[in-house]
DNA sequence: AATAAAAATCTCATATAGTGGAATTTTTAA
DNA sequence: TTAAAAATTCCACTATATGAGATTTTTATT
């Protein structure tokens, strides 16, 4: 049984209210007293109760529970990333220790046997449970998406084609879920720089795959982007300036992209716009 | 009793789990079918566990729950905005009908009071319980800056003041929360806006609480803005023009906020562009 | 320090959440 | 059509969530 009640307790006190009151219409005080001590569990209709009296949503509750660090799914795919961006292999099969979910051994097998096998090139990775899942999966949520964003550099070109259209079919109704727009748009994007190809080769790929680059910038279109969401907006037009370079409109798109770029520095976001202008060299020498 | 174990079946059947493969660790099939079915409640820690295992989180659970529609507290917030900005005083009284928190029934109250009394001088707003709510809780939830958020344009200078500056101490330890900074920074950008004083007045107000400008504009500093938070941080740089206008460097001032506001045509934010261009110009046509 | 009021805990009775197994029905797949 | 898998139903049983009222602890006030 998990300890949520002394969780409870404490925001209780912080908002002030006495057990009396907060147990009013749902609970008797001696059962709250009796969870708030940790000595029983609770009903989920009941807690939910108390939650929306209290003005606090579960995964505030569980932030504040787990010492005030996010989500358990996050909390995954952040780790990893961190690990992997260290090159630090002992931490990310520590990570493989404690999980029991299939697909997370999975991928963590995969990022070490990349980091192991950096050198070498014969590098074979077994993507098909992966594949099974997402395929498998009848409509994906926030889990789907994140789980797939931090593997599809791993894949080939036509399984991400198709997963990305997957996405798109299969995440649909998330739409006004809180991160969703970030992590479906991020994926468009990351296709999108995928389809047109290494930037050392020639524009073999962006020929090949046009429609299919037209129709994931249409999935963004369609993903109805906020004025808020300023930093994806950013985004995709420095996308859209890579893709004109590719596509032989060198001096519009470059203009685009150098844009982009400017208004990243004038709000100094400095990595962000190292980074758009180191991927922008290469595109330029590449041609 | 709510109905819970119904959207479960949904999301496992999405999934494309058994009920044994779900329960496993966790439950016995015969429960996790009655629970399914509705015909049961269920504990926090089951279903916690459960959750886990499908890799959903709770407030995504109950994102699907509620209709694919979000939050409670977002809700209910939201909708007052949207009634309050359509002067739909009805709506607000139907908002109302349902409403069992005290804090709730007092925001729709003076929304309803402003509405009613727009011409008339002899407005008398009652905040005091507002004032006695925020100032007893002692650790500010997403909920308290929220409620603050919608109301502290209807407080005086002093308590506005008073009240941002508990929000700084009352939520610090929150920083890493989801929408946490946006509610913040909007929260002291509000108040620095508040306190440089109405547009057609001269600048006393700026004078007279230049020091707690200067803290506020250090409070956002402390948020450690992500370079991904590009809307905030040019916000921020906005205000900072505006306030550098009030304070006599006018031409400074003036270029920076229209950079800003050329940045957000350039991303086609055209309504928050054209917000921005009014207040400038009631700005300076005080000047 | 004394006292009253409020808040929290404890005791015990009861309702119900949850188990395990076996038989039955429904769904799925070949 | 048929066999296997998945889900439901029924039952007897245990663990525990919950409530009512008595008791103790805390808090506030003089």
């Amino acid at each position: 049984m998990e300890q949520y009640g002394p969780t409870l307790r404490k925001i209780r006190k912080q908002k002030g209210l006495s057990m009396k009151e907060l147990a009013k219409d749902s609970l008797s005080v001696s059962f709250l007293s009796k969870f708030e001590r940790g000595e029983s569990d609770i009903s989920l209709t009941s807690m939910n109760q108390l939650l929306t009296r209290l003005n606090v949503s579960f995964d505030e509750f569980l932030f504040i529970h787990n010492d005030y660090s996010n989500q358990a799914i996050d909390l995954f795919f952040t780790r990893v990333h961190h690990a992997y961006l260290e090159q630090d292999t002992v931490k990310l099969e520590q990570l493989g220790a404690n999980e029991k979910d299939q697909n997370h051994l999975i991928l963590l097998e995969l990022y070490v046997n990349i980091l192991k096998n950096e050198d070498s090139n014969d590098l074979q990775l077994n993507l098909e449970p992966l594949y099974d899942y997402l395929f498998s999966v009848e409509v994906w949520g926030y889990y789907e998406l994140k789980l797939y964003n931090s593997t599809m550099l791993l894949m080939n070109p036509e399984m991400v084609l198709n997963l990305s259209h997957t996405a798109f079919k299969k995440g649909k109704r998330y739409h006004s879920f809180r991160d969703y727009k970030n992590v479906m748009a991020s994926i468009f994007l990351s296709t999108i720089i995928y389809l047109i190809g290494p930037v050392n080769k020639g524009d073999e790929m962006v020929t090949k795959y046009e429609a299919d680059i037209l129709k994931l910038f249409s999935y963004i279109e369609d993903l109805k982007l906020e004025e808020h969401e300023t930093h994806l907006r950013i985004h995709v037009r420095y996308i859209k300036g890579i893709y004109m370079i590719k596509k032989g409109q060198v001096e519009e798109g470059t203009e685009l992209v150098n844009h982009m770029i400017s208004i990243l520095r004038e709000l100094q976001c400095e990595n962000n716009a190292a980074d758009f202008e180191r991927y922008l060299g290469l595109i330029l020498k590449g041609k």
